[in-house]
DNA sequence: CTGAAAGCGCTAACAA
DNA sequence: TTGTTAGCGCTTTCAG
């Protein structure tokens, strides 16, 4: 590996004016120029980048955290955050948790060591003291976490969405799911307007919860939606994460079925599924800009954005 | 953001200090020991792991490129291959390079400006002489590079099964997929197995390419299938990757239809596509065994591994 | 056991 | 236009 100073020598000139010539910063002569040119080749020197951002004082890489990335929401999330950082010059490390907390916390420090410029954090469990107490660029998706930027989808407008589709389609008994554990997360508010809307015209609903999992493990899916099904055999409409929602269809025809999320899987099945989609798209979008403003000290006009979500017409509604 | 100096400072030692009692490094007095820690938790003082890595000759951080992230084959590979680096200390940035060759270019160079220690290429579009002028470590996928170490799932065998399948339930004349442009893959190896099989029974075997966008969007995938079926009405047999294969199966129930990958999506559909199952674990943790031992100047035992593909059975063949 | 000094490979300020 | 000098924030000798 050959040195700025060993291109220095051959050229017989400065290391600075190697830098200088190298960054297009400054004064270098045409001559020198051509020296310098001639030694890099020479050596087949390229500068490191590593030692470049010291200056810098960035590294170039922003941290992403899912709990996973085969989900085909978070891989369509993914594919569009890395778009949208690949804009900014960024580069993205992937930082699966996988649900557990000693790998967040282990994220969260590699922020603190400056390895990252910044985080995104899709889905976070640690507590909002943990968070709070971070001072670098932090985003979260879907978490409400107090002092740190929020970009979610309008989950809210998404179950009232539901709702309506639901009492339009006659359901009387409806399954929906939501994590009690969990219900600092933004996603929390379809249930919540799903069921204001069903109750407001006296429909029933079944909440359950799905563990991780079996949300992400198509498997343990299957086996969860039949233990389901057998257990509340007169629901009639069902709204679920796209994979479980694939599932449900699988095992059950007779029933009215809505994904939540409405990634390309719901296009899979011989029957289109109806869905409520994330513009994940947006989210990315939104999500990338407010952390480029964060990282850069620039004013954030808003602390929270609220991506819209939409109805997209399938087979199974 | 405190720095060591300051640390140092405060607990009226050397800078020097502190850093071997922070690193456990060489001899440290309980009484300084403690003086260092009591500053360094009134400063906040986190190391700067950038820096650090500086020392180390390393940044810690591995690139996988990819052509795409989305499509389930590659979702579940990255996975692995996530989860498989994290297992020594790793940090794995995305290379997406949505085919684009100036994308891949990029990559590579930030290979060689250190920023990665190693490359897991994954589906490599430039050429030969491109790699092999190199030093880096870098592990090829698939893609058969002089001098590169590789990995890839034994396609040949993949062929061979898919034939004898669709002897046995008496196919005559088969559809798969083969980019002309692209021999050098060894996947390619899959389809030439399979026209040997079928031509020694004199069946016949009709190759079509699919580009990759129509492999990545299952709208375009969906378009392109249909004007296949129209095309070769009396094709009653179908090979094809996990996505196009479930094309396939929503437009026409009957054809026998055998998937290439086997991913989780070839079970989302009411019948499950019978599959050809690529390891993605297994090659996940051959490149990652390979890559590791590159970048530590081990010897390699073999530069070229074969991991074995299975048939799954399903509801379509 | 500790601190001073040198340096990782590069950049930026300044004087020439 | 160029070279010298002084760092970036940390680690690693090496005297003491």
């Amino acid at each position: 590996m050959a040195s700025i100073r060993e291109v220095a020598k051959l050229a017989h000139v400065a290391p600075s004016t190697v830098s200088r010539a190298l960054n297009g910063s400054g004064y270098v002569s045409e001559k020198s120029k051509n020296k310098i040119k001639k030694a890099v080749e020479e050596l087949d020197y390229i500068p490191n980048q590593w030692i470049r951002n010291l200056y810098k004082k960035r590294t170039g890489i922003i941290g992403v955290m899912t709990p996973d990335i085969i989900h085909p929401y978070f891989s369509t999330l993914w594919n569009y955050l890395e778009a949208e950082l690949d804009q900014y010059g960024y580069n993205v490390v992937i930082c699966n948790t996988r649900g557990n907390q000693d790998k967040e916390r282990e994220y969260l420090d590699t922020l603190e060591r400056n390895l990252f410029d910044g985080l995104i954090v899709g889905s976070a469990f640690l507590s909002d003291e943990y968070y709070m107490n971070i001072e670098k660029p932090i985003i979260s998706l879907d978490r409400i976490i107090p002092g740190i930027p929020l970009v979610t989808s309008d989950h809210h407008q998404g179950g009232i969405l539901a709702g309506e589709l639901f009492l339009e389609k006659g359901c009387k008994k409806v399954m929906c799911f939501s994590d009690p554990t969990r219900m600092e997360l933004a996603s929390a508010d379809s249930a919540r307007a799903l069921i204001d809307v069903m109750e407001k015209h006296n429909r029933e609903v079944i909440i359950e919860s799905f563990q991780w999992e079996e949300v992400i493990n198509y498997q343990l899916c299957m086996k969860r939606t039949r233990t389901l099904l057998d257990q509340y055999p007169d629901v009639d409409g069902i709204m679920a994460l796209d994979l479980c929602a694939a599932a449900f269809l699988k095992t059950e025809k007779n029933k009215k079925i809505l994904a939540y999320d409405g990634t390309y899987v719901t296009d899979f099945n011989y029957h289109s599924i109806d869905s409520i989609v994330q513009d994940a798209k947006k989210v990315a979008k939104e999500s990338v800009n407010m952390l480029i403003k964060l990282i850069n000290d620039q004013p954030l006009k808003k602390r929270e954005v609220l991506v819209p979500v939409k109805y997209k017409k399938g087979d199974t509604l």
